[in-house]
DNA sequence: TTGTATGCGTTATCAG
DNA sequence: CTGATAACGCATACAA
């Protein structure tokens, strides 16, 4: 492989004046700049990345950490923040963390010590305390969907709270109110959130929160069936059923008919995400769209904007959740 | 940040010392090893990673290239990759060629520049030509789901022509002869080769492929939808639906239900792939099992073997797909 | 506008 | 077993 060398004594030129080219921020005369690009030409010189963040303490990659590579939510995610990136030649270190504490530390400290800009972390185990003290490190560090109050200039995240609301709102307008809720894992902020609007829109509507129709999921498709399950037989009636996500929505539906339910008539359930697939469940769901392909888009935005100073750039850090009307609800008999 | 170099003076030993009992190959006495060790821990030593790349030349950093960063195929392909990697403290840098030439190529030029010792591609669009010519470059290339023979040590795939023949094969005996089937995008060879796979399940039982209950779709939803619609626009009865993957085959039972059909009763209908999802259609999808997270963890141990010169590693090039029988198929009557 | 000199933090090749 | 010392390929103050 040519280096920088090769190319400044073919040209005849110096190391400095390839660099210049190279990087054009210096000025550099036509004539000259013709010289090195040829001589770039003919010698099919690529640089060597790798040097050039030795020399530049930049590595012009961005570390990302998900809870999973697989499952529709993270893949948008990633696909949001990798498109914008790469449109700025930038590359993206993906890890996971299995929201698991350890693991997600682990991986914190594999980007790090890969030398990344920035890291765009989606951490769900680790505790607010440690996001604060990571910031004041020296890596940049940037949370998607997750509010953290001290260092919200760097978060990205959904009203989740609004979106729990609007889901039980929507629900109660269709003249339900004995209503079933399974959460996602409360150790997990969105999940908290979500419960929390529930509890909200309950209240506004004077309906009694019920211990035995509440039941704590796992955010996967099981957590739909064990929850449906869980509910049947504490033989407490209800007409509708509100999942925290759509994983365990489309896991409740399956649970359902194998118990013979007749869906919607027998049961409305409402899922929260939106993911693609809650289009092809039967009923089609009734979800909240979480719109986080456009919210990995901007927290690589803010990486643009904060670390590789790009200009005229706006921030949106708060997205708003929406009701996606389909059939899988309908009006109470 | 200490660097190696303030460990040296701190711990009384030259800089050559350090690097020794960081990397440990080279024998280094208890007493010295435990001074170094002393003054790493004391300084909070971490090595820099670039530098050591930039030295060693290597960045223990695999480039790894999907059609798409979403979808459950993909998902499962890198988690597979991702976590055997992660275990030798390898990394991956990620990016997209969603199925196109250009972007496929540009995406691979993307990880070659960017040092990878390895690359892992998961390529579509580009020609088989190409990738022998890109065999012979200084980055180690591997191919998942694709075999092309020139370079067959370097691929990890699926008999995709096999579980194109077992899906079609299990139809069959469940007594349909009048079968349509939405193909993949044909200039992909996965597609191709379940084509491939499925007319010769046809000639084996003397049922003649027909035009008109031929589709190639897009390996989406879409594709489901669309091809079922041209099925029934063109008025050629048929008692089976084959397609060659789960996201056109949920595309179809979300189509088919919409148009009145009742399943299975009046269609049965197969897919592809088992993705996870895939027991969550209703019917619940009888498909082929596509074993893409196993075969992620054997494309990362060929690059632990060959590149990273791991012993003990056993290499299986080929897989083979599986029927998974469930609810979306009946006896024909 | 161009060139010189030095540093980035390691690894690796020699001797000793 | 240990220590000098030269790469690795490039960026960047500082000069000219």
């Amino acid at each position: 492989m040519a280096t920088i060398y090769e190319v400044s004594t073919l040209a005849g030129v110096s190391l400095a004046t390839v660099s210049r080219v190279i990087n054009n921020n210096s000025r550099v005369s036509d004539k000259t700049r013709q010289k090195v690009t040829d001589a770039m030409a003919e010698l099919d010189y690529r640089p060597n990345s790798i040097a050039q963040s030795l020399a530049s303490n930049r590595t012009n990659s961005v570390g990302i950490l998900v809870s999973e590579l697989h499952g529709p939510f993270f893949g948008q995610m990633m696909a949001g923040i990798e498109s914008e990136l790469r449109l700025s030649g930038k590359h993206v270190i993906i890890t996971t963390g299995h929201s698991e504490e350890e693991r997600e530390k682990d991986g914190i400290e594999f980007l790090i010590s890969r030398n990344c800009d920035a890291i765009i972390l989606h951490v769900e185990a680790v505790n607010d305390e440690y996001l604060i003290e990571l910031c004041k490190g020296n890596t940049p560090v940037y949370l998607m969907s997750r509010y953290v109050a001290a260092i919200s200039e760097n978060c990205i995240s959904l009203n989740n709270e609004l979106g729990g609301y609007l889901a039980t709102k929507s629900i109660i307008e269709q003249g339900h109110s004995a209503i079933a809720y399974i959460a996602g894992p409360q150790f997990k902020s969105d999940a908290k959130c979500r419960l929390a609007g529930h509890k909200r829109a309950l209240t506004e509507y004077n309906i009694p929160f019920s211990d035995t129709l509440y039941f704590e999921g796992d955010f996967k498709e099981t957590g739909g069936c064990d929850g449906l399950e869980h509910f049947i037989n504490s033989n407490k009636p209800f007409t509708a059923l509100i999942c925290a996500n759509d994983e365990m929505a489309s896991g409740a539906i399956t649970y359902a008919r194998e118990q013979g339910f007749s869906l919607p008539d027998e049961l409305s359930i409402i899922g929260f995400d939106n993911i693609i697939f809650s289009q092809h469940t039967y009923p089609k769901l009734t979800t909240i769209d979480n719109p986080v392909n456009l919210m990995g888009h901007m927290a690589a935005k803010l990486v643009l904007k904060n670390t590789y100073k790009q200009k005229n750039i706006n921030i949106t850090h708060s997205f708003e959740p929406t009701l996606i009307t389909r059939d899988s609800v309908i009006s109470a008999v």
